[in-house]
DNA sequence: CACAAAGTGTAAAATTTTTATACACCAAAG
DNA sequence: CTTTGGTGTATAAAAATTTTACACTTTGTG
């Protein structure tokens, strides 16, 4: 991948933004930044973004990481396919932990290294860029529905929204 | 949920392995310990195995993880739809991103709190409960593939492995 | 134990979706 | 200006899905 496409920056620190844009000004085709994330909803409905770099803490004096978990969400809900990587001064195993299961592309801590950082964002991008087909993201949820199911084809059927035909169907065409 | 099936303990140290045995025999119907990773791979292809509990450092002076990471791969690579936990005593922000980012289910350090443990074993276990129907999934990996080709509609058919106009079809579907 | 309820495996016809192929149109690149 | 690559649309043929049905097995419960 030759083009990095646009990245939105999200960081309520000013000096931060201004070395964040710094940084990955030569790499992306586009840098936009908010110091605010109250406005990214209707700011992704308009713009084309890749890629979201969110800081962690918003509220003055609160450390927890509670404010860029809830926006991961928001912004998660509505455009699953955008990439959210979180960057946080207060990092902890318990905060990365449920940064990345609430679906975040990568976590990084501040201070950070303009080399890495940039490495993981491009990361990111070429990691979504080998897509599975149609097919094999089906299969994938099938079994994973039938695992859940403890084998009952009807039940899986049923949670999958098909016919238990149709799954016999593709049970078989998957050997 | 009432039952919570089979769990899968690997860890070198036989007392971890056995503290863990008590501390989960309660809650689930089966558990299977193994002190080594090498033979995961036939014993999944033989038992059904519902999630993996899995440590991080089976090589003795070696504590970097990598064990773990190589085997969450190994494992997920046959079994996707088996959720794998990682538990390790040499944690840090840097392993449990990449345990995460390999697609493990949750992340636990040692020493563990039994009930925590319990917890989110379970919490693992019902949240890959609520499945997505089929459609749903589609949905979600076809707007993922035209944002990845910024909008080029013949490039994300191909690379989704379906026609062009069936991903007219699909898009109609979807508004 | 026995019976009802739920699940399995299979089938055929009607319906819907997907593919293959084609054509006119537009925009960017050379 | 012309080639190349993408769009939007259309059609018939092929394939998959749904609907409905039936006989059989398992499971749970009084």
């Amino acid at each position: 991948m030759q083009n990095y496409g646009t990245i939105l920056v999200i960081d309520d620190n000013e000096a931060i933004l201004t070395a964040l844009k710094y940084c990955l000004t030569s790499t992306f085709e586009k840098v936009m930044t908010l110091t605010s994330p109250e406005s990214v909803i209707s700011l992704l409905e308009q713009e084309q973004v890749n890629i979201i770099l969110l800081d962690m803490n918003f509220t003055l004096g609160v450390n927890s990481g509670q404010d860029g978990l809830m926006w991961l969400q928001a912004i998660r809900k509505r455009h699953p396919e955008i990439p959210v990587v979180l960057i946080t001064a207060y990092a902890d195993v318990s905060l990365a932990v449920r940064g990345l299961k609430r679906g975040a592309a990568d976590f990084i801590t501040k201070p950070w290294d303009n080399d890495e950082l940039v490495r993981k964002l491009k990361d990111v991008l070429e990691a979504s860029d080998d897509m599975a087909t149609l097919d094999e993201v089906e299969a994938d949820h099938i079994r994973r529905a039938i695992d859940r199911c403890h084998g009952n084809l009807t039940k899986a059927a049923d949670m999958l929204g098909i016919t238990r035909q149709t799954l016999y169907n593709k049970m078989k065409k998957l050997q």
